[in-house]
DNA sequence: GCGATCAGTT
DNA sequence: CACAACTGATCGC
């Protein structure tokens, strides 16, 4: 459940998935998704009456939301107030103060976030950089990287802070089978219990909320039948929902409900009063989806449980396991996190501390082993506007781009970016696999996260054929200790490692977090002052050994590096994107050996009129003068 | 009487 | 098995 107060550091004159108090001096107002927990004050008679008496001041989300929101009368008032926005379309917004005429400006571009319909998340990009608020939301690993509205042209923008659905935040819910596996156990239960007879239903048990759509969808196009619901209004302008729902009693699939469902269905009756079709009794199971997970290395899970005669509980989830969130951060890499959920059990203390690890790291300089030198004095270049599909490669924090005279060096840069990837990160083990032996003994599984795993590479080595099996699991097992909760405040703490990290791009550093007003209460984070970033030794160390996915799959890019191999294909996308964008603006990018036919295509300006090229033993005197530091005639 | 809040339940 | 919402009790306006 959402404890996020509504207001970001950076942006605090707008609100976002709560209305009440504070937030109600917001200049404007962000609803990510249609549940109530991110909607509190949102029908209160303040908001209403602030309203009727503001010109400027609406409620931002998409259209799907809209709809679902508008379809609860008691949030009818806000129809004139709300602004619906296209998913992936940056949108500049003014966030006006009324009294003074004061203005800020931000663009805003929808994400969606795979919780529920109409779901997303928010991009804000304006002065004080860019933040992502996610909602709640589960993304699969890999997901961050399919977003194209995350990226500025081929790099990750980017993000000061995220402010992160941290609800499966915890090294317990290290794994939750994908959406497709569970999907997939539930089908095939359905399909062998209907198909015994048509007095054989199904009683999907889902709570009263959305974000079950994607199952009746899938339950409907299996069996080609709809689903039982108690109301279809909310869906009426949902054609790709509405077309799957029906009141209809007469199906065999039901997912309505009912203030006793649960008696109901002990008396063989479905919740909307079904017993017997044509005087015979309806055999009904029930189906409830909950959220079930599993250790970092188990193997062994099975996404259907059977908890009664006629009773399953099948896998589902809303919200993205710890690795999912780890893979999503770790792509990113914010300068900040900020969790908006705390797990059961937890204190926000301990879920910011564990948060620190994801953070992009302070430049280590020991990591800078070369940093390209002779950058030339230019002119600022114009941004693209959105929409332009040839981005140059370019810090998104500043309009600088990123030209260098040896352009290919922008490869050395991404990589010492990415080198400052969190590490920790164990790489999960494959559902799919894993769910071909049927074990149940989730307590048990739970509490596998501490065990260890393989990584990548060791799998590399085995399929090497090193050493003998029975050798390579020692020494794994040294290799391997993944995170369990208790290692992260027990030990010794280290000093700061997240505040300002200068770009390595330019010499611009990045805004320094905690700028802008503050309130306390809203922002406290109950760090003590002066510990500030807090890991051991030992655990840096002992999680070194591991690589996200999400670096695995970035190592081979490093390999590129090789310098006879960055001479082919990457100067030449990097030169094209420059010139491109450049566009007859000053560029002298110049080669360690330039080739003839390089020459002619990499240095096409023309020449001062009145210039002449100079002779051999004329560069050679002014090599020399230049080896000597002596000062040239310009 | 209405709404907010909390604890308990599903 | 920790989703999110509903229910009922209590309190304040």
């Amino acid at each position: 459940m959402s404890s996020f107060a509504g207001r970001m550091k950076e942006y605090p004159t707008i609100s976002l998935d709560r209305f009440d108090r504070e937030n109600l001096h917001a200049r404007a107002y962000f609803l990510s998704h249609c549940h109530k927990d991110h909607m509190k004050g949102l029908k209160g008679p303040l908001l209403k009456r602030k309203l009727q008496f503001s010109r400027t001041v609406r409620l931002y989300c998409s259209f799907v939301t809209k709809e679902l929101l508008l379809n609860n009368p008691k949030y009818a008032f806000w129809e004139e107030y709300i602004v619906a926005l296209e998913l992936e379309s940056p949108t500049q917004i003014s966030l006006v103060d009324e009294a003074s005429g004061e203005k800020e400006e931000v663009v805003v571009t929808l994400l969606p976030a795979g919780h529920c319909p109409g779901s997303v998340m928010f991009l804000f990009e304006g002065s004080k950089g860019n933040v992502l608020y996610t909602g709640d939301f589960r993304f699969a690993a890999g997901d961050a990287s399919r977003i194209e509205l995350l990226h500025s042209g081929s790099r990750v923008k980017d993000i000061q802070s995220v402010y992160l659905d941290s609800t499966f935040y915890d090294p317990r819910f290290y794994q939750i089978p994908t959406r497709e596996v569970c999907l997939k156990g539930i089908l095939e239960l359905v399909k062998n219990w209907i198909s015994q007879s048509s007095h054989h239903v199904v009683w999907l048990n889902c709570k009263a909320a959305y974000g079950y759509e994607y199952l009746f969808t899938n339950l409907g196009d299996e069996f080609n039948t709809q689903i039982h619901v108690n109301s279809l209004s909310m869906f009426k302008k949902m054609p790709e929902i509405l077309s799957y729902v029906t009141t209809d009693r007469r199906t065999q699939i039901h997912a309505c409900r009912h203030p006793k469902d649960d008696e109901y269905f002990q008396g063989n009756r479905l919740p909307c009063g079904c017993t017997a079709a044509d005087g015979t009794p309806l055999r009904i199971i029930s189906i409830k989806p909950s959220t079930m997970w599993f250790g970092e290395r188990t193997k062994k899970t099975n996404v259907i449980i059977k908890t009664g005669a006629s009773s399953f509980r099948a896998c589902f989830s809303f919200h993205s396991s710890y690795s999912e969130i780890k893979d999503f951060l770790s792509y990113l890499q914010p300068v900040n996190i900020y969790p908006s959920v705390i797990p059961i059990g937890r204190t926000l203390a301990e879920v910011t501390q564990l948060l620190k690890l994801m953070c992009r790291k302070q430049s280590d300089h020991s990591r800078l082993i070369y940093k390209p030198l002779g950058v030339l004095k230019r002119c600022r270049v114009e941004r693209p506007t959105y929409g332009n599909t040839h981005k140059p490669d370019r810090c998104s924090c500043c309009t600088c781009l990123q030209v260098t005279l040896r352009l290919n060096d922008m490869s050395l840069v991404s990589v010492l970016e990415k080198t400052q990837s969190p590490e920790g990160t164990a790489p999960p083990v494959s559902m799919e696999e894993s769910l071909s032996v049927t074990v149940t003994d989730t307590q048990a599984v739970a509490h596998n996260y501490m065990d260890c795993t393989e990584s990548n590479d060791e799998e590399e080595e085995e399929e090497e054929e090193h050493e003998g099996q029975g050798d390579a699991k020692p020494a794994k097992e040294e290799n391997c200790h993944a995170p369990k909760w208790e290692d992260f405040f027990t030990t010794e703490m280290l000093t700061d490692s997240q505040n300002s990290q200068s770009h390595s791009c330019c010499s611009v550093t990045s805004p320094s977090r905690m700028t802008g007003s503050q309130t306390p209460e809203l922002f406290s984070d109950e760090e003590p002052p002066g510990n500030d970033e807090n890991f051991s030794l030992t655990l840096s160390a002992s999680l070194s050994n591991h690589s996200s996915q999400n670096m695995d799959s970035c190592l081979p890019d490093t390999l590129i590096l090789a310098p006879e191999q960055r001479e082919q294909g990457n100067v030449r996308t990097s030169m094209t994107s420059q010139k491109e964008v450049n566009d007859g603006l000053i560029l002298q990018p110049e080669l360690d050996e330039v080739s003839d036919s390089q020459a002619s295509s990499d240095f096409n300006i023309p020449c001062t009129p009145e210039s002449k090229v100079p002779q051999p033993d004329e560069l050679l005197q002014l090599y020399r003068k230049l080896a000597s530091g002596e000062e040239l005639p310009i």
